[in-house]
DNA sequence: GATGAGCGA
């Protein structure tokens, strides 16, 4: 309980509350402070309020602070209690609420997936200004770099690993490489046409994607892509693994198929697990032919 | 016995 100097009770009464006359002068007077709490536990409120009569009053509210509570609290903990608080806080009553609803506006930056956002509305504007020239060929291989000729997936090189200096020069450097190509600024330059990228003899082209590919057959039903990467990749990179599912059921349709990187390591898979028991069925593991497309 | 899905500038 609170006292003030004269040992009266200082709390005005619940039923005196709003039968006070009118006026709110309560703005002429000096701020509340807080001191404390004390090493003691003691924490003084220093307040000032209109009495009845219209005098300006001082109160001083003592409270000590519940040792209990103290006692279980971490070193650091009471350390945090002495930091000087912050924002929307600095006008809380220190400990009067431990956790207070935050009225502040914290804006959010929202990540982005690649690129400056700016950049990308940039570009779109760019093609969409072409468009209105009606000169633009939005149609690119993005393989062989052909122009209004035909998609990337219709590619007649989209087998093949690069596309070789047949159909597309090398640039000398990356802005050559833009200017040349039309692309928009900051469009992506794969290593093996950046400048200074070695070019291997045109011999040894590998073939992309669909090469090593290894057709295993008569997998058990439930045999799903992990399972037979899982069985493949301890011979070497595996790039890619797929079992056909029917559409319909989505149940597997008992093969799928296993790239790998290397040539050598699809070979050694071939002899170790082509009639290699697994899941009660004999694996048959053999080369792919090429997808009919 | 059997050879794969899908997208779009």
């Amino acid at each position: 309980m609170s006292l003030d100097k004269s040992g009266k009770p200082t709390k005005m009464r619940w039923g005196e509350l709003d039968e006070e006359d009118g006026e709110d002068l309560d703005f002429l007077l000096p701020p509340r402070q807080v001191i404390g709490p004390d090493d003691n536990g003691i924490k003084k409120v220093i307040e000032y309020k209109f009495n009845d009569d219209g005098n300006k009053v001082k109160i001083t509210t003592t409270t000590r602070v519940r040792k209990l509570a103290k006692a279980r609290l971490s070193k650091r903990a009471v350390e945090r209690r002495n930091w000087a608080k912050f924002g929307d806080a600095v006008h809380e009553d220190a400990g009067s609420r431990l956790t207070m609803v935050s009225t502040e506006e914290i804006m959010l930056e929202r990540p982005r997936a690649h690129g400056a956002k700016a950049e990308e509305t940039k570009i779109a504007g760019d093609n969409l200004a072409q468009l209105g020239k009606g000169g633009a060929v939005l149609m690119v291989c993005r393989t062989c770099g052909k122009k209004g000729d035909h998609w990337t997936s219709r590619c007649p090189y989209k087998d093949l690993a690069q596309p070789t200096e047949t159909f597309i020069e090398k640039p000398a450097a990356t802005e050559t490489a833009m200017a040349a190509s039309g692309a928009t600024k900051g469009a992506y330059v794969p290593p093996s046409m950046r400048a200074g990228a070695e070019r291997t003899g045109g011999s040894d082209m590998r073939r992309r994607n669909e090469e090593n590919s290894v057709r295993v057959t008569n997998l058990s039903e439930d045999t799903r892509e992990p399972d037979l990467l899982e069985l493949f990749r301890t011979f070497g990179p595996v790039s890619r693994v797929y079992v056909a599912i029917d559409q319909k059921t989505g149940v597997s349709r008992g093969f799928g198929f296993v790239n790998f990187v290397n040539k050598e390591d699809a070979e050694r898979a071939i002899n170790k697990l082509n009639g290699y028991g697994y899941d009660n069925l004999i694996l048959r593991v053999e080369w792919a032919t090429p997808r009919s497309n």
